[in-house]
RNA sequence: GCUCGGGUGGUGGAACUGGUAGACACGCAGGACUUAAAAUCCUGUGCCCGUCAAAGGCGUGCGGGUUCGAUUCCCGCCCCGAGUACCA
């Protein structure tokens, strides 16, 4: 029989899925192998061509370790908690969790079909309740827990509490908020329960605070500072905000930089490390107190102004001082005379919003407040400034003004005509800046005359000194905001009492979500919790007491989106335990993830959180390993080819009176670059002209119009009616009624007309690649590739395209050349009648060197995650082995093994006609690489003169350098090159090359 | 601006540590089979100059360098993509 792939490909679909066939062991001798996909959403307009690439990648390493000898975890599940289920329930009143049943569906549906070979057994859900009890239990854990920096760790918070009841606040050094109070034992001891959990709640991971939130009016929300982009939020594109709210955080800046340091002991793609480094934003500097100048100011706020800097060094240079418009003590530093000045300054900041602001980033602007502050080594009075240059959220919200040494403080210096004092003997300060390291020191009093790093080192030490200053440490990177005002995420398991939070017994988990009317915020505008009806904390548990019988209110706010996802690969270890998150024993045997693919844009938010959280489960003793994910690969955004048809403009037409609305014209491809051109003028009229008789009504101007661009509508049409670039004319016409009575110039210059009149040519549809998106009609659906071609062919299809990490436009010419090939692997074993027919004779020598060839290069590429290269080996090998007619049971078997991973079905139906137990090719050895096989006697030397290679000759391998030189030299063709002189110099790399020097 | 990728035929791409550039596939051209088309099979296919051919020249973004030999290493520049951006 030919290759009949759909009922192939569904059989064994069907008996993978029976017979639990990738069901990992928990319990196992062989060695652990952990191969994740990133958590997908399952969104409603299901997978797209793009989609499965990475999935494809990691299921062909999946089953390649398998076959050799690892017990593989590849498991899937679904980020099934998240804003466009919710959004879709605003709009049509149906519940999340009803559409995201129906798209998690879908997803499943369209993913069985590639035939991977997911441990479905161990399927999670965020939306469960089964699964977010345990993330809720987690909240919990960070809510008990404290960020010890001397033992640089968490800690549980009833360890805080010991150290407070015996010592005070004093030897804490923890990760805390800024206003914690100094207390000793007995005052601590004194402190009312309420006001002991007051205080407690400013050193916990997970904390309730006013803070300054990016708030989305359009979505209710707030959000995470990775979900906004260019002041507009990820999801939907809506404006944001600053606003300030009481919100849940989490401390994530307790473990910046064991994040930061984690990132040089993995094995992640560079760019990706960058971009996290990037996001944490240490910054290794001092901070300086600089004396407000005057003392009745003084008296009345604080004696300092606090700066952070990386350049302390440079102090002597600071001629100015700048601080944000928000700073708390510019309305005490501004004099009267300013008031002015500084309000219309303000006022005007306050208009831009935060876009204004970057894009004016190179106009200098700012208003001096009239006040001073003393440089704290040389008491020189320094101006005090308001700009937007200077950034609230950063450092402290100041900066202490070096004009010769930052371009931005130089440029302020120019506009306001402040003075610039350069401090290195080798700055050049005439047109710009100049930040060198290099040279030594001038106008630096004690420093002058001193290297950077000793001028460093001794300005720090100064200021240590006279108790001003000391070396300091900034991160970029916030607490990251937890709360969402939203109905569809995890309920944060925590009551209210006496306006404090308070966790719910653990024996009430999970907290579920309760049902609400609507999926909107309240009148009074708490969030969508706040509608559902009798919602309190009544617990049966001793130790919480219900007020008057009515019960405590929970917190209205959800957790966001990536609560579920910062710990899942742990639940799929052991997915159904209802006592823990994951048993000991499971997370002792599988540890951590050893291959974990996806794309680039979870760098700062999913990679970023799951390494915070793993961090601190490791902390508190839950989970062995510092960083959950070894290997991490990205794989490559396919990019949507959108085919594109050129309308011509009926202005060309109006120019005659006339316009044909009824029958729009189009041009193919090729014609427009033609035409394009002054010299094809006269050819484009007449052209034209010939479609005239259509249209008796229709005069064609020949005008003196050169045509230009602007004469041709470029139109997206559907891709799927468009082959290798060529429109399927008839289905063109059919897919649209206004496309019906199109008139399609082809590329030939002929007309195909409606009614079906004289063509001859095609008529070719021009590219562009863009997002692959249903308004460009330039989405290609899996499920349609694999009606066509088979789950196989796609698989292969889709490593061909290219190295996994690249990311390129989807086309899907060529995928008949990888269909082919499939084919002609089949026919391998079938004779020309299709009857399968293989031979038990002993392989020949040509046909071992074949199958060992590629039994090597596949399992060199499966190592490297070249997947592009095995595809197109395979290709050879069959070749080969057709050329050789082969069907040599023995070989074929082993080929059969190989190419298993990247063509699963196909392959297991060779595998039981070769009469083998159906169901165990998964766990078949991967055949073993023999060199022998491969042994050359003779090679074909390619010999060059000068590198240029003139022709080949075939050598005994067994010659040794001198003898090829000999045997090359002796060449009667050799010698016509060589024009009878002997040669310079000769080069004889073994088994490689000669080349002569004449 | 900074950081990280990347520039190879008509197209996707290959070339392991410096050693035959363009494997494999698509597309295209020609041929076979067919009444015809599709499918299938065979042959050719980097560019230029040659009547076919032989021979030659040029070729991995551009300009240099190292080397017997460079897509690969070094220096300078150009272009494209991604991330990030007043971070003191």
């Amino acid at each position: 029989m030919d290759y009949q792939f759909k009922d192939i490909e569904q059989k064994w679909q069907q008996f993978w899925a029976d017979n639990q066939t990738f069901k990992a062991e928990d319990k196992s001798t062989k060695p652990k192998y952990y191969v994740l996909d990133m958590f997908p959403y399952p969104s409603g307009v299901g997978l797209h061509v793009g989609h499965p690439l990475g999935y494809i990648a990691s299921d062909i390493f999946a089953r390649y370790k398998r076959l050799k000898g690892f017990n593989v975890l590849h498991p899937m599940g679904y980020d099934s908690f998240g804003l466009p289920a919710e959004q879709y329930a605003i709009q049509t009143g149906q519940h999340p969790a009803v559409t995201t049943e129906a798209n998690i569906a879908t997803y499943r549906r369209q993913l069985d079909q590639i035939g991977f070979s997911f441990d479905w057994s161990r399927e999670v859900r965020t939306s469960s309740p089964g699964y977010y009890k345990w993330t809720q239990w987690i909240f919990m854990q960070l809510f008990n827990s404290w960020y010890n920096k001397s033992a640089d760790k968490a800690e549980s918070i009833t360890k805080l509490v010991a150290h407070f009841e015996k010592n005070g606040s004093v030897g804490v050094d923890a990760v805390c908020d800024e206003e914690v109070a100094a207390f000793t034992a007995g005052e601590w001891k004194a402190k009312t329960p309420t006001e002991q959990q007051e205080e407690l709640l400013k050193y916990r991971l997970t904390y309730l605070r006013e803070s300054t939130v990016n708030w989305c009016p359009a979505l209710g929300t707030v959000l995470a500072n990775d979900e906004v982009k260019d002041g507009f939020s990820e999801r939907g594109g809506y404006p944001v905000e600053q606003k300030k709210m009481m919100q849940w955080s989490m401390r994530i800046t307790a473990y910046a930089d064991r994040l930061l340091q984690g990132l040089d002991t993995i094995d992640w793609p560079e760019p990706l490390k960058e971009m996290q480094r990037n996001w944490i934003g240490k910054s290794i500097g001092a901070s300086v107190k600089f004396p407000i100048e005057n003392q009745e100011l003084r008296v009345r706020s604080q004696e300092f102004i606090e700066v952070f800097t990386t350049r302390v060094d440079t102090i002597f240079g600071v001629t100015f001082f700048v601080i944000a418009p928000e700073h708390e003590l510019v309305g005490e530093l501004t004099t009267p005379e300013q008031k002015g000045e500084i309000e219309a300054y303000i006022a005007q900041t306050k208009k831009k919003s935060e876009l204004d602001r970057m894009a004016d980033a190179k106009t200098v602007s700012g208003a001096f407040t009239g006040s001073y502050v003393l440089n704290p080594l040389t008491n020189e009075k320094v101006p005090v400034y308001i700009a937007d240059y200077v950034l609230a959220g950063y450092g402290t919200g100041a900066v202490m003004a070096v004009p010769s040494g930052d371009q931005r403080d130089y440029l302020f210096a120019k506009h306001f005509g402040l003075p610039i004092v350069p401090i290195m003997d080798i700055q050049n300060i005439e047109t710009e800046a100049d930040p060198t390291k290099e040279g030594r020191y001038i106008n630096s009093d004690f420093m002058n005359g001193l290297t950077y790093k000793e001028g460093t080192a001794a300005v720090i030490a100064k200021l240590e000194e006279i108790g001003v200053g000391k070396a300091k440490i900034n991160f970029r990177m916030r607490d990251a905001i937890f709360g969402r005002q939203r109905y569809w995420g995890e309920p944060v398991p925590v009551y209210f009492k006496e306006g404090l939070p308070h966790l719910i017994s653990e024996s009430d988990l999970p907290l579920l979500l309760p049902e609400v009317d609507k999926y909107l915020p309240t009148e009074s505008g708490e969030p969508p919790l706040g509608r559902a009806e009798g919602w309190s904390y009544k617990s049966q548990e001793s130790g919480v007491q219900s007020q008057e019988g009515a019960g405590y209110a929970y917190e209205l706010s959800t957790m966001p989106g990536w609560a579920g996802s910062s710990w899942y690969w742990y639940r799929y270890m052991d997915a159904h335990n209802d006592k823990e998150f994951a048993s000991k024993q499971a997370i002792e045997y599988w540890k951590d993830v050893d291959l974990y693919i996806g794309g680039s844009e979870h760098a700062t938010g999913h990679l970023l959180y799951s390494r915070f959280w793993n961090k601190f489960l490791k902390d508190i003793g839950l989970v062995i390993v510092e960083e959950p994910f070894k290997k991490l690969i990205n794989q490559g955004m396919i990019q949507g080819r959108s085919s594109i048809m050129y309308r011509l403009q009926k202005s060309i037409f109006t120019l005659a009176g006339y316009i044909p609305d009824e029958n729009p014209i189009y041009f193919s491809v090729g014609l427009i670059n033609k035409y394009l051109k002054k010299e094809n003028k006269k050819e484009f009229y007449n052209l034209l002209k010939t479609i005239d008789p259509i249209f008796p009504g229709i005069e064609v101007a020949e005008a003196n119009h050169v045509p230009e661009f602007g004469y041709f509508n470029g139109i997206h049409v559907d891709v799927n009616i468009v082959d290798n670039d060529e429109l399927d004319i008839n289905k063109f016409r059919k897919s649209r009624a206004e496309y019906e009575n199109a008139i399609l110039i082809l590329e030939d210059g002929s007309i195909s007309s409606p009614t079906g009149g004289g063509r001859e040519g095609a008529y070719i549809c021009g590219v562009e690649v863009e997002k692959m998106s249903k308004s460009k009609f330039n989405v290609v659906n899996p499920d349609d590739l694999i009606a066509r071609y088979g789950a196989d062919t796609l698989r292969m299809y889709e490593m061909f395209l290219g190295p996994l990490e690249q990311s390129k436009p989807w086309n899907t010419n060529g995928i008949e050349g990888v269909f082919k090939f499939l084919r002609k692997f089949w026919r391998l074993f079938h004779n020309d009648a299709w009857e399968f027919s293989v031979s038990g004779a002993e392989p020949t020598k040509a046909e071992l060197k074949s199958l060992h060839k590629i039994i090597r290069k596949v399992e060199e590429d499966i190592e490297r995650f070249s997947f592009n290269t095995s595809v197109s080996s395979f290709m050879i090998a069959v070749n080969e082995l057709t050329d050789l007619k082969c069907n040599n049971r023995q070989v074929l078997q082993d080929l059969v093994i190989t190419l298993s991973s990247y063509a699963p079905h196909i392959c297991e139906e060779l595998w039981v006609m070769l009469g083998n137990k159906a169901g165990t090719l998964s766990y078949a050895s991967y055949p073993k690489y023999n060199p022998a096989y491969l042994v050359e006697d003779e090679f074909a030397y390619p010999v060059s003169i000068n590198g240029k290679t003139k022709m080949n000759l075939n050598i005994p391998l067994s010659l040794e350098q001198k003898e090829v030189e000999e045997f090359v030299l002796a060449n009667a063709d050799v010698q016509k090159y060589l024009d009878g002189k002997p040669p310079k110099k000769v080069i004889v790399v073994k088994g490689r090359i000669v080349n002569m020097v004449v």
